[in-house]
DNA sequence: TTGTAGGCGTTATCAG
DNA sequence: CTGATAACGCCTACAA
């Protein structure tokens, strides 16, 4: 015998399949007695039920399906780890895809989670949020529903797509606000990747933090960039040869910024004393770099429970509004006071 | 109708179900215009093969289970990366689960995606590899299998369970002597977590490396660790304290040595003058440290594909045996020739 | 080439 | 409280 299922418990029980299968999902209507008996008896053959076959009927395979952009991005690794935990606690597994970063394969990644029949769908940095309500018929549910899309630090209206975020532009109007307050008047920003929504916030706040402190914004100011280690990088020289010369800069994340302190430190330029430097995400690493990272901590492992949360609220019916959480800025040693004097 | 089924085509096409079924899955036996109506019905309709009732019957899932001890260590995220792509190209879907490092969750993990039904289990840093005999009767496959258990950077005969690992001891050695060949006579090692046997691998090629140069092992150069960025940070100090003062230190991984790095650069013990560093993984990061991290070179994104196509070979019966990857050394400007004039 | 019938392991709806 | 019985959506001999 391959595999002992319900009916073997049931032969040796002496007792009818549905009772075995009451026993076994704590029914009420089922004797003490028998339970425990049948129990045992599993317990004692080994029995594993068949998600498989439950799935079948029930039309919930009780998973969720996760599209990461990238694990190796340590902020989306951190997040998934929240979302790993409270998924599992809710006794729900995790079927994931990348997307690479890349839009298209982010959809056809959702395209593959859905059709293994994932219940719902958490979406880390989702850069192609409008197209979930393409999605054909895939997020039909075999129970007749349609699986919840969480997008995180997205915020997209629609019906059956949820969102929890943080309030990047709050955060980053706020880091400007402190290097304002440090003295800087230069302040440049590393942008992130083009489409992400938390992208174009952070650059929002980032303006508004300059018209809050009354100081000019400049195009110029304003570094491309796609959030990975490289753009801080190659963003140094670009800032090298300004004029005037910036001396602090905002970068879209932690990744950027640790970028650009390694080319600091090649090139000789002194952080704080020539250039403070702020990211974002307060990653593990930020706080090892040399010199520490001054950065906005997001809360990560929260924000990934959120999403398992509110997706687990919207399969319920439950009303499931968006979640809007707020960061704080974390001082370490990479800021520090403007010691330029400003000749306008 | 809540979801298109092979009858609701079949009624349409005028046809049995079977035929739809046969039409769908390319079978032979059946006529090249049925097929393409059937196709283009199908296309139209919207309609999505049940993964869940395929599944029931053939008894395979298609999808694999990852237990990852931790995603957010970058070593972990890049084999997975890896893990995934070939996965996903192979048509494989990935169930996956953390360990958090702890071999007791790492089995409770494991059987909860056996319990998922997954084909195949894939155990990214295996702290408890011996377990895996005894899992009862949950690595029994619907089809009378039994789920192969790939361990990576984990050698372990035994039915069932094969392994993709690099040359740990070879490598950790070679750095030793690379160490060596700089002039560096006292050279300590910051070890990774008990249990692993990467660890102990790397423990070992350690001191093979020491023997194989003419270096005496002292018992005192070797400090606990578990292949985290706090125990880089803390081993400095130790190493501070140590008679003689080791002028080189290897780490079991990058993490300890970029901790390790943040340590020195924080408590002015200059990076290669003082002490040279050395990790293991070339973890991205470990270009943009400062100095810049010399460090064994891990083929992670590759492991991560090897171990998806053992898992697929053993699946299909064919012969998987382990796999040994080798590592190069990255030499970047974290080491240094020895500058202390030995007194024995 | 196509249709029929049985079954994969569970759950759920009825009667008893 | 318990036992038949019918799905769930698909695959696969076996029959036609």
């Amino acid at each position: 015998m391959t595999h002992v299922s319900i009916v073997d418990i049931a032969r040796l029980a002496q007792v009818s399949p549905s009772t075995v299968s009451r026993a076994l999902q704590n029914h009420p209507r089922i004797s003490p007695e028998r339970r425990a008996e049948i129990l045992a008896l599993a317990e004692q053959l080994g029995y594993r039920p068949s998600q498989v076959a439950r799935s079948l009927v029930t039309g919930q395979t009780h998973t969720i399906g996760v599209v990461a952009s990238d694990v190796t991005d340590p902020f989306v690794a951190e997040v998934l780890k929240g979302v790993e935990s409270a998924a599992r606690s809710a006794g729900y597994g995790l079927l994931i895809a990348m997307s690479n970063r890349d839009p298209s394969q982010e959809i056809t990644a959702a395209t593959v989670l859905l059709d293994h029949q994932v219940d719902g769908l958490i979406v880390i940095s989702s850069r192609a949020p409008d197209r979930y309500r393409q999605l054909p018929r895939a997020r039909e549910n075999a129970a007749g529903g349609v699986a919840p899309v969480v997008l995180l630090n997205h915020d997209f209206s629609e019906a059956g797509v949820y969102s929890v975020r943080m309030d990047n532009a709050g955060a980053a109007s706020a880091a400007v606000t402190l290097l304002s307050q440090l003295g800087h008047r230069h302040i440049a920003f590393v942008a992130g990747p083009g489409g992400g929504q938390s992208s174009h916030a952070r650059l929002a706040g980032y303006l508004q933090g300059l018209a809050a402190n009354h100081l000019t914004p400049l195009p110029e100011l304003i570094l491309q960039g796609a959030g990975m280690l490289e753009d801080g990088w190659e963003a140094l020289t670009a800032l090298q040869t300004m004029q005037p010369r910036p001396t602090a800069v905002l970068c879209y994340n932690d990744l950027a910024a640790i970028g650009l302190l390694a080319a600091a430190a090649r090139s000789g330029v002194s952080v704080p004393d020539a250039l403070s430097v702020v990211g974002f995400d307060n990653v593990p690493l930020s706080a090892y770099t040399v010199p520490a990272l001054t950065t906005v901590e997001q809360p990560k492992a929260a924000m990934g429970q959120a999403a398992v949360r509110t997706c687990l609220r919207a399969l319920a019916g439950e009303p499931a509004p968006p979640i809007v959480m707020s960061g704080q800025i974390v001082l370490r040693a990479s800021t520090g006071v403007c010691r330029l004097s400003d000749r306008a």
